[in-house]
Order: C-alpha cells, then structure tokens, then sequence
DNA sequence: GAGCTTGTCACATAATGATGTGATATTTTT
DNA sequence: AAAAATATCACATCATTATGTGACAAGCTC
C-alpha cells in the first residue's frame, strides 16, 4: 500500500545522500521519492514525484538549500522540510527557517534521529537540534529582552510611551489614566530628557523596535 | 565519585513526581538533588541543594513555577531549568523562555527524553519538544513575517515610513532623500487612508510593532 | 533632614503634524 | 488606449507636539 510517508532528498555529498536514502529505504514507514544532489530544479522534482517530506542540504552547487526553500515554498507550502546541515550561525538559521523550512538538524546528529524528526514533522511539531534551538532562543527578538528595562525609564514613563506608541494622542492618554493633559506633557518631556530623544516615534523606536529588527 | 550531573525536581503531583524521581536516581549519570511539591522556595532549595539542572512543573500549588524560573534565575543564573509541563498555549510558552527557562517538554513525551534532554541542557542546547519548537517558530517575531508586504504600501511609501520610524522630522525625511517637504505630506496622507491611522506613530506601530511584541 | 526622584498639575509659545484641495508626469493594469 | 495607481509638487489652515519655566507633595537615599 502507499500510504507510507514520501520522503526525497537534496544532498550533494553522493556518500552521505546514499546513507540518507538508505536510511529511508529501509525503514518501513517511509518511501524514497527522490534523491537529488541540488535543488535546482526543486519544484519540478517535487511536481513530478510529491514527496510528503523533504531532507535538504544547505550548502549545495549551483543553489543553497535555503533559495531552494524559500522557491518551493512559494509553490509547495504544504511541503514539510527539514534542513540536514552542518551550519550552525545565526544567519543561516534564521533564514532557513524564514523560508519556510520546519526542522532544522545538524549533520552531526542528523542520522540517529532522522526518521523521528520526519515523522515529527507530519505530526505537526517541528524537529530541531537542540543546540539550534537555544540559538533560536538566543535571538534577541525571542528573548523579549533589550526592551523596557534598560532605559530606566519609570513604570509610569513606560505606560504613557506604551499608550503613545499605540497612536494615542497626548489628549487620549489623558483621558485613559485619568491625569491632565499637562502631566502627560511632563512625562513626555522627561522621557524625551532620558532617551536623549526629540518625539514620540523616536523615543518608540529606540524603546520598542530597535533591537528587535 | 560526585561529577554526577545534580537534578532537582519541582512537581505538585506525588506519583509523577516519583516516577520523575526514580528515573533520576536509576541512572549512573545523575544524582537527585531534591525534590520538592511546590516552588515557593526554590532560591533557598538551591542555595542548599545545589542543583546544576532543574525539571520544573509549572502548574503548582502557591506559585506557578514560571515565576519560580524568573526569581531562581535573578540569583542563580548558570542553573539550567527544564519546564515539564502539560500546557502548550503559547503564552505559557513564551513566557517561560522568557523567564529564563532553558528547554520545554511536554509531560507526554517527557519520560522517554528526560534523560536525554538534561544531557543537552548540559551541552549547551535547549531541548524543546518539537511541537513546541513549531509553536514557537510559529510566533510572529520569529517568521520575520506580518510586517512589510502585508499592508500593500508601496516601497516608496514603505522608506519614508521606516525613516519616520526612526524619529526623523518630515523635513529631515524630505532632505534625506531630496524630495520636497509637500511631497512627504502627500506620501504620509496616503500612507494613512491605507492604514486608516492618523499619526506616525499609529502607522509605525501597525507596520512594524503590532505582530512583534 | 537635606537632596533627589517621581507623579502630578499649569501656562505660554514656536515648531511640527494632520488634513483638504489641486495638479502633473510616469507606470502599471485592464 | 483608457483607467488606475504612483511619485512628485504647492498652498492653506487648524490641531497637536515640543519645549521652557515653574510648582508641590510623597517617597526614597544618604
């Protein structure tokens, strides 16, 4: 029967991409439907042989593994894909995973746990080495970190820029927390003094936005 | 000899909390370094028990053991905490990495990777349970997504709006890319019939902060 | 207890922003 | 080829912000 989970591969490296194939071949829950040794032509292959589940390799001849992504995604997002790598920088991580890939695991301990992360990956979850993960946390947009704190600014200052950097208008914060028109002004002023900043949008940028880029 | 890696368990429920236990003190690699039904004294717990990694529930009795990460990390920032827990909404989630949690299992696959997870916490990784690796991805300042594209701004009216975010004047704007202060006005009037806002700092925060926080 | 920070309010003025009404040339879409 | 969207500029007016100066009570710090 075939309702097994269709798995291709994009690898360049002949030796380890006839591991990888065999690896599926011999398992009983997978089937090969593919094996590739660039992703040139990543959207007719997948066109011609639906594979369910993709293995690709980032550093490949002609291509990286990460355009090929980002292509296929256009056109396959349903298509899961795990990147089978030995990169593990920041860069390469993050613009894996914003093109779409789901996985992310390195080469070094890819192959003990490769059929797991495929049928990760068709249940949903998203298999990551856990090395790569804490990278993942590590950035600085997911740490939730480099934000209010480090401008002392008061909890008061803080709320009105809040209120401010939600479009409120100095009369509408006013009116939200009940203080006069006036005190917001004093607020503003003071922030303004401590960001060394000269508007609302500035001051927003530099507490809410710049280190999250 | 005692290079054993010490692990402390923080779990409200009696039976889990011994099968946790025992799974700990079955292995030659760990030592059980307390055990404990709530978190109310996790500094002082550390301060005797010196654990190097800690499994910590988070629905308990008194305090929920994320606030139990935040407080234990301001004092003990080198201890590695594991949150076991049945919860996945990514609240939950967000903020327990937040707090300074290190990896997040979920208790249905907890026993099989305990052992393997505190290995990698030890290793520098951060062992996450791949269905909340996706959520986490998933989250909208991780996909690097719902910012630009998606309010069709034209990439004229998208520059000046990233340069009003940084807190330029619209005349600083209109001397930055030599074009007439009038003409910033019109881009900023049609910037806002497209957002339906009426203040830059409306429109920064619906293009570039909303989906991020 | 003197000094500093914080939260609160007031008044005044100059600069900037928001909004309306046009207009023209170029590109893109239909 | 006509229609719509885009990039550019101009003038006018009212509302809002930015900035200065000043004040006072409560709380914390040394």
């Amino acid at each position: 029967m075939s309702n097994l989970i269709r798995v291709a591969i994009y690898e360049d490296n002949a030796g380890l991409r006839e591991i990888l194939a065999s690896i599926i071949r011999d398992s009983d829950e997978f089937e090969l439907s593919g094996e590739f040794a660039h992703c040139l032509d990543v959207v007719r292959n997948t066109k011609a042989f639906s594979p369910d589940v993709i293995i690709m390799d980032i550093d490949m001849p002609g291509r990286s593994g990460i355009e090929g992504v980002k292509e296929l995604k256009a056109v396959f997002p349903e298509v899961e894909v795990i990147m089978n790598t030995v990169f593990d920088d920041d860069d390469r991580i993050f613009n894996a995973l914003k093109a779409g890939a789901t996985g992310y695991l390195l080469k070094k301990n890819s192959l003990a746990n490769l059929l797991t992360a495929i049928k990760d990956v068709k249940n949903g979850g998203a298999p990551i080495s856990p090395s790569i993960a804490r990278k993942v946390l590590q950035m600085p947009f997911a740490t939730g970190k480099g934000t209010d704190e480090q401008y002392n600014l008061t909890e008061r200052e803080i709320e009105i820029l809040k209120l401010l950097s939600k479009g409120l208008s100095y009369k509408m914060v006013a009116n939200d927390i009940n203080i006069s028109l006036d005190t917001v002004r004093t607020y503003v002023k003071r922030i303004y003094e401590k960001l060394h900043v000269h508007s609302v949008t500035e001051a927003v940028h530099k507490v809410f936005i710049e280190n999250k880029q």
